[in-house]
DNA sequence: CCCTCCGTTGCGTATTACGGAACTGGATGT
DNA sequence: ACATCCAGTTCCGTAATACGCAACGGAGGG
């Protein structure tokens, strides 16, 4: 069977695992049709056709009218519920993004690490109607991220010798691929309490992130401001850095860490 | 196969129905251990495992440890992000849930009508640390609720025909199960542009709702205050149905719709 | 140290999902 | 108006696939 690349090991459900795949097309795409779906995974339109089915038997995924493309569908608030019940920041986090992002109009982003990347969780959109894209639950690389250099500026030497062993995969132009030069990026993060990240993860992307503290004041997460190149100039970080570290603080807060 | 009473189509992809209702129940016990999720579902053990080690390959299910119990991961927050770009009311409700909850010290939440039943799409938890349950994703019956009655008053006559043509199923021992009483209810609810349900959808919980209107006037949501009876009192109602309107009017404005 | 309980692995079977092709039913165009 | 095209569904035979069974490995408890 022509399965694209994946098949690691024999232990996965298929049909499971194609079903995954399904929901992740349409999260990434926003909609689909049934003969699009069955391209994007190799498979016959007749398969593509029961998987969707299955899903949207369970509310998972649903369509416009009676015949139109398919999207995620509303049955998934029942799984985002369960996610975010566990995990403070989200729920946390939503009103400290918004309230910031209204104050500097950029796009902030409250992330985690998690198993070696930076996990988006939360998200609020500037005022500047453009649409940047949705980055929740977007698994971004530690090194061409401004959260994940501050994450991983604070990690154990063992999580950064892991990173750094590894290749470097370059995103943009401008991405840090050589670890001895990122060694130094993260020295000077940890030294300066934040980090920037210039066109190194998109083209005409610029990115600011500050860590924030736990209750032994440790780092638990990042959050960060990110906009156009031309809007987050080099000479405005340090009013957006001080923006970011009173949001910092605030979310700190909130979460019940007493903080000195 | 002993399938437990819902095999109703044959064109259902098993395994994938298995999985969504793996995913369900720990959504609703926040974890589980293999053991558990197979005699939930009635299958073998081996089964349920195959399963979970898809799901938790895709990032969907994660454990705590290396041998702990299993709970939704944070791949989970992909299609979060997917639901909640598509939805508004889940980005902008958020915030003005929690300011409500703050003030209020009660529940609140933001409900859409989708097919035939009450979606509630976000919550905030009062400051009174009883955890009420979440109810995020969660279907709850158009008669039983308050949001429900209010979305139910401002839908179309087809609508309201089809869900009073059904049987009303009791929820609670107070439930509206008269289609005559509730024609009537609803007709209240439409002049006073408020609904309460006492005790109609479980004992001991009062709840107000409000409707939150679009750019044309149109009734899109409902925001309500839920809580139990004893502090929820009838006496306590138009204070709280002020302070809804309020934040229904705030809603409407974050959204974008002019309000008059 | 043994016993119990939980989760994983190997294996054989037949259930199950897959792919092919034909069918339906809108939409488009000539 | 008719023919054509394209998207999605249904039917069917096959064999690949996921299932259940049973044995194994590892923690934790007595």
């Amino acid at each position: 069977m022509s399965n694209n690349g994946e098949a690691r090991d024999t232990a996965l459900v298929q049909s499971v695992d194609r079903a995954v795949a399904v929901l992740e097309l349409l999260a990434r795409n926003g909609e689909a049709g049934i003969t699009e779906i069955a391209a994007e995974l190799g498979v016959h339109k007749s398969s593509a056709s029961r998987l969707v089915y299955t899903l949207q038997a369970r509310d998972l995924v649903e369509q416009d009218g009676e015949r139109g493309p398919f999207r995620i569908g509303l049955g998934m608030l029942r799984f985002a519920g369960a996610v975010t019940g566990q995990l403070d920041y989200v729920r946390v986090g939503g009103p400290v993004c918004t309230e910031l992002a209204d104050r500097l109009g950029e796009t902030v982003n409250i992330a985690i690490l998690d198993s070696g990347v930076a996990l988006n969780v939360s998200q609020a959109r500037g005022g500047s109607a453009v649409a940047a894209q949705n980055w929740v639950g977007q698994r971004t690389p530690l090194h061409a991220t401004s959260s994940g250099k501050v994450l991983l500026a604070a990690a154990s030497a063992d999580d950064q010798d892991r990173l750094l062993s590894g290749d470097l995969e370059p995103c943009a132009p401008r991405t840090i691929t050589d670890p001895v030069k990122l060694r130094c990026v993260l020295q000077r993060t940890a030294e300066d309490g934040f980090a920037t990240c210039m066109e190194e993860l998109e083209a005409g992307l610029h990115a600011v992130a500050v860590p924030v503290f736990g209750s032994h004041g440790d780092v638990v997460a990042a959050i960060s401001a990110a906009g156009p190149a031309y809007r987050l100039s080099q000479k405005r970080m340090p009013e957006i850095v001080e923006e970011l570290r009173v949001a910092s603080r605030d979310l700190s807060v909130r979460m019940g860490h007493s903080v000195l």
